[in-house]
DNA sequence: TACTATTTTTAGACTTATCTAAATTTATTT
DNA sequence: AAATAAATTTAGATAAGTCTAAAAATAGTA
């Protein structure tokens, strides 16, 4: 069995290589994990050791296909968590992520089949995030940053691409949900802040938050 | 905030000490926590220090006000689990309490209370074992073991004192559960095992069974 | 290319929780 | 009461995961 020590590494170094599997730097997973550069090379080591990850000293991190399946699994784990708070246990969109943090490394497989059960196999947690199926398969969706929208473009809301607290509550104040409708009435140039009108009323965006909206057309 | 191992601890402190609150041997938690006598110690010194226990060496070791606070919620969210597990995901009574192990240690109050809210504030867990309130109250209730049933008494099956797989399992197989009724119809004296009908039909249960199973008149 | 800055690794230390073996205390027998 | 047995504590060691400080490697710049 993996510790949860483990489990977040695989996670993080998921999380920063994307979807071309990139390699990850120490540094960056550091980063991510608010732990030291020195903390993350000796993890790394055990992780090597165990065959999850392919490491070169100097040269970054990748995982491998045992490593990804967990992580994966782990994420899986994590969605599924989100959506039972959310759908049965009405908690908020921005409560969940500190609690899935947790329940995400609690192991039994039954738990997670059964779970995904009850909630009908959900495809996407409530921050709009793909859910992979028990094989590790994530649904396909074609969705872009709002800031990549061009003027007098509409599209759906049906992500995010960050769940802390404070960037999710903004989005409840300026009453974007997912499935809300969102059109580019103008963008600024000097800021790249854009225009938009959600629901039909219009409203001011800076960039930071338009690049953290997902899109679908 | 307090660790896994501490919590174990102090659960099982709980669980050994019993309603008189009585002192716990250094032996009796090796032996419940599967761990040496030595690493008892270590850890009893530790939870003085926070304030959890009383503790003379050579003289036992009792939960303090705040000790005993932290294990009734953590017996709280056991049970509460595996109401879960048994209510909503399906699981049998002999597959919850290894994960109940894992998921009683998640931190969040807010779960905590709403899960109890969805389940509709259960009084009993799958195994009969009452659930503390919020406030860490218990529900009254009156139930002896089966053992201490006289002949021709009835009585009705509202728990059991092990949770245990094997134990349990066997149960399901002699079609004793929660709810059955038995009546006593003979004791052997030889070894204390009985004949009993349940739900009409005639068994033989032997003393160490008739030990573990609650009976309400 | 040589110097400087940044990134990464190594060395050594610390904490938590565990263990074995030995010492000490308490309990039980003769 | 003395001897023996059992329970408990202490001493010292180990593994996991983390940290700081220093060394080594790589990248960037003059
Ligand atoms: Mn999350
Ligand atoms: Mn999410
Ligand atoms: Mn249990
Ligand atoms: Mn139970």
């Amino acid at each position: 069995m993996n510790t949860l020590a483990e489990e977040n590494y695989l996670k993080a170094i998921f999380k920063l290589s994307g979807k071309q599997k990139a390699s990850v730097s120490t540094n960056a997973i550091a980063v991510e994990l608010e732990t030291k550069a020195s903390s993350v090379t000796d993890m790394i080591k055990k992780l090597t050791e165990k065959g999850f990850v392919n490491y070169q000293k100097y040269n970054g991190t990748s995982l491998t296909k045992k490593g990804h399946e967990i992580a994966v699994h782990i994420v899986r784990k994590h969605r599924l968590w989100e959506v039972f708070l959310v759908k049965k246990l009405n908690f908020q969109w921005d409560e969940v992520h500190d609690v899935a943090e947790q329940l995400e490394h609690i192991k039994s497989s039954k738990l997670v089949e059964h779970l995904d059960t009850f909630l009908g196999f959900p495809q996407y947690d409530p921050h709009g995030d793909p859910i992979p199926n028990k094989n590790g398969e994530f649904p396909k969706s074609f969705s872009a940053p709002l800031i990549d929208l061009t003027i007098g473009n509409k599209g759906k809301v049906v992500g995010v691409s960050q769940d802390n607290p404070s960037f999710l509550k903004y989005l409840d104040k300026l009453e974007i949900q997912l499935g809300s409708k969102i059109q580019v009435i103008e963008k600024v140039d000097f800021d790249q802040s854009i225009e938009v009108k959600i629901n039909g009323k219009a409203t001011h965006i800076s960039s930071e938050v338009a690049k953290n909206i997902l899109i679908k057309q």
